[in-house]
DNA sequence: CTGAAAAAGTGCAACCACTACACTTTTTAA
DNA sequence: TTAAAAAGTGTAGTGGTTGCACTTTTTCAG
């Protein structure tokens, strides 16, 4: 490691193991997409990555998980968004990120597959749920900061919970940027209400 | 059935299958609570009751739902607390309802243990708060007919689902009380901005 | 009262996600 | 060179859950 620390170089070893991790995933991904995830199971995964069962629970704690593989990415973007809002309130800053995300998806066909895929997959729907929600206590403490209160404030911890709530709500909407709006200006009110108290 | 509707008279087959249940439901809830959900298996339970697995299964869905018995009595409460809400705010009608739910609990100390038991178990957990929020349309299509919007209205939509999660939000404080004002105070006035537009 | 249909319950075998274990192979680093 | 650390493997299991063929109980019409 000589060129500083940003770049982080790996022995041989730790590249193997990506690549393992990156096949299984792969793989995983490929027969969700081509015949559902009910209908796939572990052995035949394991099978087309050519690794071993035991090998791919080494990789990821559940067969849910094998689809869910880009977390810190999301959670450091809500943290940015709170961060760099400029003259924006919070909850606008967050319907703003929302919208564009969803427009941004809808670029790519191959997301709104995966989408599909996840919303009709009751298991697979609860658990991208739970990991979504998972950063709400990292977006409630960005939240405590810009706002210069404590990182334990119970209304961050609610703005923070709602506004991951609020994707939910919007996106089973047809027009989903008029619900944004609606919704969002829903928690935008009762945050500048509180705000000025 | 002579005596008016609201009293279903029930033949033995239906009386059977009620008892069946029950004795399923109580053994569960005791060992649960007993030992903890993950130390005792749906084999033991079945035992216990003195039924076999396939009828347990044929009672309850899953070993989770073992727990889980009373579902329509919180929905249709929360629909009449809307409903019967006098001249208070719906936000602060289920704020009240809340409230009084929790110190009612705190009265009988046998539900400070269940709720212990749900919350340290994950599975319990995410569980229950799944069952929590299936009340989220009916609540919000109450909501829509008070305010007399389309039963769809999103923003109904979005104030029973904050409603409903704000309960886990409030839970994991210290001073339920306060959080709850806190919390449903940023709903109110989100609520009444909206209100008035 | 009788006999058949409907429903509840049973036992068994199996499926599937997941884990513990004992083991081999590969990579690392002293 | 070599020994420890880490990745991977196969097997045998656990535990929740389901399908199936079956018996028992309850109902209800003739």
């Amino acid at each position: 490691m000589r060129y500083g620390d940003a770049v982080t170089e790996l022995g041989r070893r730790e590249r193997k193991k990506l690549q393992t991790r990156k096949s299984i995933s792969d793989a995983a991904t490929r027969l969700f997409l081509e015949r559902g995830f009910d209908e796939v199971g572990v052995k035949e995964i394991a099978d087309t990555a050519d690794v071993s069962v035991t090998t791919l629970f080494k990789h990821f704690p559940s067969k849910e998980a094998l689809l869910f593989d880009e977390d810190e990415e999301q959670e450091s973007a809500l943290v940015a968004v709170v961060r760099n809002r400029g003259d924006r309130s919070i909850p606008m800053a967050l319907r703003d990120h929302f919208v564009r995300a969803a427009q941004g998806h809808a670029d790519h066909p191959q997301f709104e597959i995966f989408q599909r895929l996840v919303l009709e997959t009751p298991a697979l729907r609860d658990y991208g749920h739970r990991m979504w929600t998972r950063h709400q206590d990292a977006l409630a403490r960005a939240i405590a900061e810009e706002t210069g209160v404590p990182a334990d404030d119970v209304r961050c911890a609610a703005l923070a919970r709602f506004a991951l709530e609020a994707r939910e709500v919007i996106f089973d909407r047809e027009d989903r940027e008029r619900a944004a709006d609606e919704v969002f200006g829903l928690l935008e009110h009762g945050w500048a209400a509180d705000q000025q108290a």
